[in-house]
DNA sequence: TAGTGGTCTAGACCACGTG
DNA sequence: ACGTGGTCTAGACCACTAT
């Protein structure tokens, strides 16, 4: 047995590798504290552990797996480092939520010229359900015509509109998401998400572009059309790299600008 | 002597702590790992290792500064997680350079909406030196009136000219950067940057906007007077997170998009 | 006082790259 | 064969939080 299988190992020891001398050493080689963050990131998946609570101590989970703590430790600190988890000192390892005010601003760029942060306020005009243009089938990863929901809103930062936004969903992981629903939550939408679809966003992808405001954008947003607009193509994903969100956002940048750190 | 001092310290031992058991403990606590860190950025600032060659293995740096090579591991690994430094397992620990293919795309995040990845082909259109606008002064941290470096070019993707800059920098940084090293030069400029003046730019911040191009812009993009543009704003940094760069960029977005990844 | 994560050490062994 | 970084372990102690 040794690190290279793909079920848990640890290190091959004197005696284990004179018994296995004349094995092939395998190409595929993992390494254990990956093969724990594999599990962990398991558990997060199938919802042992939610966001916002805590995961077991690592002593715990070292002997759950029958490794030594530096090994947790490690496999930890690379899913703190990806924003699954949070670690806190004194207080123990947490899965990280879009509730902290910390997760908002990874996922919404858009900061005022002047003045205040962003507090925003959404204001819902559709929500439907549809079958998948293939042009939403294919970043999604289903087939054209599988079901998809579509929601239309806009953000206004204190009171003037800057966003509009066309949002895709696949219709199967969102089965109860209705505009009752909706209507009747106030808050981001990623929290909703993960707290009553069992959803969680983990890391986007976005395009951007400047184009002119086509008519139909131009009246939701209040500007004139031909009006300069930030286009954003958002894909989210979620464990394991699946796509679950098409977003389509127009941001009018006269106030606000887009910030984007690169290092 | 324990961990808290900002000098080199390890940790506190029994016999030691019982000496100094009177001492309020110091408010600042730094890490031993952090202390060596800070002594590898020093050593990288003065040059004392330059971008694309090897500094001390682990080993080595553990007996210069007298602790273990774990702790000097975890320096080296911050280290890498910021770009300054890039692991090669095998072969050593190298100070990161723009030179590397990979470095490149980390600071021009615009892609071709079809086709080859980013080749691109800078013309120069200008260079002189002034004395600097209060509004590149500020993000500069000038005095207003201080010499800057003024750089006007575009970039072509495979013959289409997709970015107009205005990129402005520290005459004291720069002196012997003048229209005709520039001209003799091919290459990204942050390579000649590093290489030849010395300066390093480690991270940046981006503001974007969407606007109508101005007749100058227009003209220099080849598009019409309220073409849609994306105005990116680019603040540099090198070591200590000291600006040394404003950038203006107007890039063209109708068979190119900017790249951004949310994590 | 007890429990959590954070730091530091020392030693063994593995994987990778180069002679 | 050797040197490099990478993994894994075990144990001690520190800093932070709650009770």
């Amino acid at each position: 047995m040794n690190t290279r299988s793909a079920t848990l190992s640890k290190a091959t020891t004197e005696i284990e590798r004179s018994a296995q001398v004349e094995l092939p050493l395998s190409p595929t080689f993992s390494p254990l504290y990956q093969q724990i963050k594999a599990l962990i990131t398991q558990s997060l998946e199938v919802g042992e552990w939610k966001p916002g609570e805590p995961i077991p101590s690592e002593v715990e989970l070292a002997t759950r797996y029958k490794v030594s703590q530096g090994t947790v430790r490690k496999a930890i600190s690379v899913l703190a480092a990806e924003n699954l988890l949070i670690r806190r000192q004194g207080k123990g390892t947490f899965v990280a939520t879009h509730s902290e005010a910390r997760a908002q601003f990874r996922f919404l760029r858009l900061l005022p010229e002047a003045g205040v942060p962003n507090v925003y306020e959404s204001h819902l005009l559709e929500c439907r359900r549809l079958r998948a243009p293939v042009e939403i089938a294919r970043p999604l990863e289903l087939q054209p015509n599988e079901p998809v929901v579509l929601i239309k809103r806009t953000l206004q930062f204190s009171g003037v509109v800057a966003v509009f936004d066309e949002i895709w969903l696949p219709g199967n992981l969102f089965r109860g998401l209705t505009l009752e629903r909706l209507a009747a939550y106030h808050g981001p939408l990623y929290v909703l998400f993960e707290t009553e679809f069992g959803t969680r966003m983990i890391r986007a992808s976005e395009k951007i572009r400047a184009l002119a405001a086509a008519d139909e954008v131009a009246a939701m947003l209040g500007v004139e059309p031909g009006h300069p607009l930030l286009s954003v193509d958002r894909v989210s994903y979620t464990y394991g790299d699946r796509p679950v969100e098409v977003r389509r956002g127009w941001y009018v940048t006269d106030a606000f600008y887009y910030q984007n750190d690169l290092s």
